[in-house]
DNA sequence: AAATCAAACAACCGCGGGAAG
DNA sequence: ACTTCCCGCGGTTGTTTGATT
């Protein structure tokens, strides 16, 4: 159908705006309120389009909007949400408050998008790129990574889809979980998982969840990794920690919807990455915690975990070299892959 | 110091959906 | 039911800023 255009092309100025038109534009909306944006440059005494006003409000002016550099929780439910809604930028902004649509996009396209594309994640599908694992330069560090995380995913792909049938039986929170509104996805997410973790009966992936610990104490303690000699002995690593208090059904961290997925994955190979990040984020008291609260007996093979992992001791023996930054990459990284790992692989949803 | 390049950010464009007439 | 208008969205382009040569 026909149809005209937004604004009158003739003397209406584009481009940026000044620190005078912003005044005159808050100035007026701050008495009127923007009512009809067709009309309003005319009353507000600008020779702009309404369009144009519009997005200058809503991007830039409006008093709610908070900005500066995005937090490392702001990437994570990016990433997250992008997984789930594809590029639905607006929808996307509705978990993140005082941030705009356009912004979180022009961050996820110089940002995130980089970052994902370089670990070898494709940045539409969140899934690991096929071409970088089979087109590497031989067998160096970065392709051997790849190859590991696209082996970790996937067997989370066969997880989760076998997680997802049993799901039906029980809560249909994941699949409403944008229809409800102003909750954090991260809190929906991590209801939805605790659910269904708290309706598994295995237990058999806990022998490799404590030996991931011991992996784990072996990276944080003084002098860092040790090498993979040293781990024969964390499958039967003592967890002593304070008395355990965790509650999956208030406790809303953004990973455990990922132990949900080891409950039934006879494989647990999403697992170095999403108990590192877990453990960054609420601490070795949370791990302790967390192995104790869904302990059972241990009877694993330790070497299935180590070789599993191979690709992410790599990245943690590099990491123990880098001075300071050494702790914070580390949880920034970790828990991007645990993102990655985290978000449902068949996306959009709706 | 100047030129060049890349990254980051702001703004524009065109389309589609929904409301109103 | 159809047309027109308005708004919001996502993709894209343009501008600015900072880093590098």
């Amino acid at each position: 159908m026909g149809r005209s255009p937004c604004c009158e092309k003739m003397g209406l100025k584009k481009g940026p705006w000044t620190p005078e038109e912003d005044q005159k534009l808050m100035a007026y909306i701050k008495e009127h309120g923007h009512g009809s944006w067709r009309a309003l440059p005319a009353k507000a005494g600008l020779q702009r389009c309404g369009k144009s006003c519009r997005l200058r409000w809503t991007n830039y002016l409006r008093p709610d909007i908070k900005r500066g550099k995005f937090s490392l929780q702001e990437e994570q439910t990016i990433i997250q949400l992008h997984a789930l809604l594809g590029n639905r930028w607006s929808a996307i902004a509705t978990h993140l408050p005082k941030r705009t649509d356009n912004e979180i996009k022009n961050y996820w396209n110089t940002h995130l998008k980089k970052r994902l594309t370089k670990m070898g994640i494709d940045p539409v599908t969140h899934k690991p790129k096929t071409d970088a694992l089979s087109s590497g330069d031989g067998p160096n560090k970065d392709s051997a990574n790849l190859s590991h995380m696209a082996q970790w995913e996937s067997a989370r792909l066969e997880a989760e889809a076998r997680s997802a049938r049993e799901s039906k039986l029980g809560t249909a929170a994941s699949n409403n979980l944008f229809q409800l509104g102003s909750t954090s996805a991260h809190h929906l997410l991590a209801k939805t998982a605790s659910s269904q973790l708290l309706n598994s009966s295995s237990t058999q992936c806990l022998d490799v969840l404590k030996a991931w610990q011991g992996v784990w104490s072996k990276f944080t303690q003084p002098g860092g990794f040790q090498g993979w000699d040293n781990i024969s002995s964390a499958g039967t690593l003592d967890l002593e920690s304070p008395t355990s208090t965790l509650n999956f059904s208030e406790v809303a961290f953004p990973t455990v919807e990922n132990l949900a997925v080891l409950e039934c994955n006879g494989i647990p190979s999403t697992l170095p990455e999403l108990l590192t990040s877990s453990t960054a984020m609420h601490g070795d008291a949370w791990m302790a915690d967390t192995l104790r609260t869904m302990s059972g007996s241990a009877s694993g093979n330790v070497a299935a975990l180590s070789s599993l992992m191979e690709g992410f001791t790599d990245i943690m023996v590099d990491n123990t070299e880098g001075g300071d930054d050494y702790e914070e990459n580390k949880n920034y990284w970790n828990s991007i892959l645990n993102l990655v790992n985290a978000s449902p692989s068949n996306s959009p949803v709706f």
